[in-house]
DNA sequence: CTGCGAACCGCAAACGTTTGCGCAATCCTT
DNA sequence: AAGGATTGCGCAAACGTTTGCGGTTCGCAG
């Protein structure tokens, strides 16, 4: 079986194919006569434009393409989960692609991307991305590109990101309104700018106005590296930090471990905060306060953005979404 | 700007349109000489084809449809993750959205997936999904649609699914072998078939053969009340269970918390086992002991079954992924 | 009766590919 | 040298839409 065309209806009903068209989509041009006529066989045979066709003789696909390192992550769900819920309140379909954080495949993805000929894209690169040709070329085609969370360094582009630097700051004030005294750090990989930025608020923070804190700051890729620094700083036993501060998710859930390896509780034997969208905190008891970085939110401004670029050409601006404190019960 | 056509190519190497498009394909009839040549001018204007103009000639979209009730959800991702890694080694790209366990968004979804001509859909249906039409229709297009978790009742179509059964008996009889007296089953949703089965493959096992041990029941709908309920059982000093089995993760959540909050912890004053994909549970100490229910692997046992779809009709068939027992020491 | 503007509708081109078929030129056979 | 086979390429139709332009049929005023 086939899907029923333009040409089937108008063929049974003995009208042209323009005239079809014209029909269901309610142009002035046709009798109200045959438009009924029309609706209702189009009703009966279930007729479905053929997007490919519209696609092909509109140029323009209703497609927005998503580009994200992995789509397993809690963060860039919400996100996803926000574009696409807009989107389909827009008439747009998504298509997704992973890119591993592997540049190679992230360019193999922006060629599909080309080839399909979304309407507009979201991205967030991977940290090695040094090169943008192919985030160019779309441009070159009048394809809106807004980059998200992490973004190419130094160019002039379209992005929405999160507030790194107030995130650090939120965390290091509230670490210092408890009157904390000796905070350990944890954050991730050095090389990213999400990185710098949380860090260099956060420290400055933390550290300028207040001489009598200790801070002791630590890098690491993953949680189980988290976790076995974390154990390691706690099994000094006198001279154990009283904060943790988690600079994500994935660092939290180390650090959680060995605080749980140590049977500590939060807040009475050792205090923590983190900066996180939310997930996480709120698996633990008490839950644990952090410092939001919404990826719905995120996707909205994205979205929104998105709209606007597509209704005419926008300056390139770098957005930034304010966070806030959430209060858990752990610091 | 606009992309380049096969027709530019042709035009400035004066030759014709189907020479360029065999020449790019590599078509026998082509020589070495204007193939080199024509690949190269391709490879100078950056010729990427027109997605839509392949679709609308082949009837090939090379697009995968993954209906999902919603994308932020640990299990979905890794099912979702791994059919886009396969699909994009055999060139598909994949268009996601979610039903929000609507029906009636589930219903314009498949409409949306219809109209872009998808070449295949993986699909898991909402709780209240009754009517299948769209679905019918879809395959009446021949397009094989591949069900997945939660799957039509009593129907005879494709799917493929968790062990939920035999997960279930996993479960009893981990608990049985640890010879544990006084056990809290936490359940979701009774409407739903996995629910059934678990409850009726693990209730079974668990009491079948022993009479020594006692079981308490129960139903909740969200981590919340998972939690609420487990509270409800701890406080119970003189008769507290000594063992939680969680069927699924969003009730693990709930019941950790509650565990948390009672301050005990694992495997000494109580023990936890619960069906998981594994990212909750790898997140506590001791890591809780679970029954894997891999999205990943769901995700790849799928989208092989989608492929032998596409070359020949298959019968309907269900077919199930087993589990294995994967200890944390929790338990 | 002529002319004129609505009201309705069809023609045909175009979007960018793919592909069956045909045609010319070249090659190999005996 | 003559026949057939092979090589290399172009023509044109088709996929299903959208849309500018024009054409016909009215009604109605002049």
């Amino acid at each position: 079986m086939t899907n029923p065309t333009l040409k089937k209806i108008a063929e049974t009903l003995g009208i042209s194919v323009s005239t079809v068209s014209r029909a269901l989509k309610k142009h002035p041009d046709i009798s109200a006569a045959t438009r009924q006529k029309v609706l209702d066989l189009a009703q009966i045979l279930d007729y479905e434009p053929n997007a490919s066709a519209v696609q092909l003789r509109t140029r323009n696909s209703k497609l927005f393409g998503i580009l994200v390192p992995s789509i397993s992550n809690y963060f860039y769900e919400s996100f996803i989960a926000a574009i696409e819920e807009d989107g389909r309140k827009n008439g747009y379909s998504i298509i997704i692609l992973q890119s591993g954080n592997d540049p190679e495949i992230e360019q193999e993805n922006l060629k599909l991307f080309r080839q399909n000929r979304i309407s507009g894209l979201f991205a967030c690169i991977t940290p090695q991305t040094k090169d943008l040709a192919g985030f160019d070329k779309l441009r070159e085609l009048e394809t809106p590109v807004i980059f998200f969370d992490k973004i190419p360094p130094g160019q002039q582009v379209q992005a929405v990101c999160l507030a790194d630097s107030a995130a650090g700051e939120m965390a290091a004030e509230a670490i210092l309104h408890k009157k904390k005294k000796k905070v350990l750090a944890l954050f991730g990989d050095r090389q990213l700018l999400i990185t710098q930025k949380r860090m260099q608020a956060f420290t400055q923070t933390l550290t300028e106005n207040n001489h009598t804190i200790t801070l002791q700051t630590v890098h690491t890729c993953s949680s189980e590296e988290a976790r076995v620094q974390t154990n390691r700083f706690l099994a000094d036993k006198t001279n154990r930090p009283d904060t943790i501060f988690c600079m994500s998710d994935e660092i939290l859930i180390g650090a959680m471990k060995a605080l749980q390896e140590n049977n500590l509780r939060p807040p009475t034997s050792i205090a923590v905060i983190a900066i996180s969208n939310g997930f996480i905190p709120k698996l633990f008891y008490p839950e644990i306060t952090y410092v939001e970085t919404s990826g719905k939110q995120l996707g909205e401004l994205a979205f929104a953005r998105m709209l606007q670029c597509m209704e005419r050409p926008l300056p390139p601006e770098e957005i930034i979404l304010g966070s806030r404190l959430v209060e858990g019960g752990s610091l």
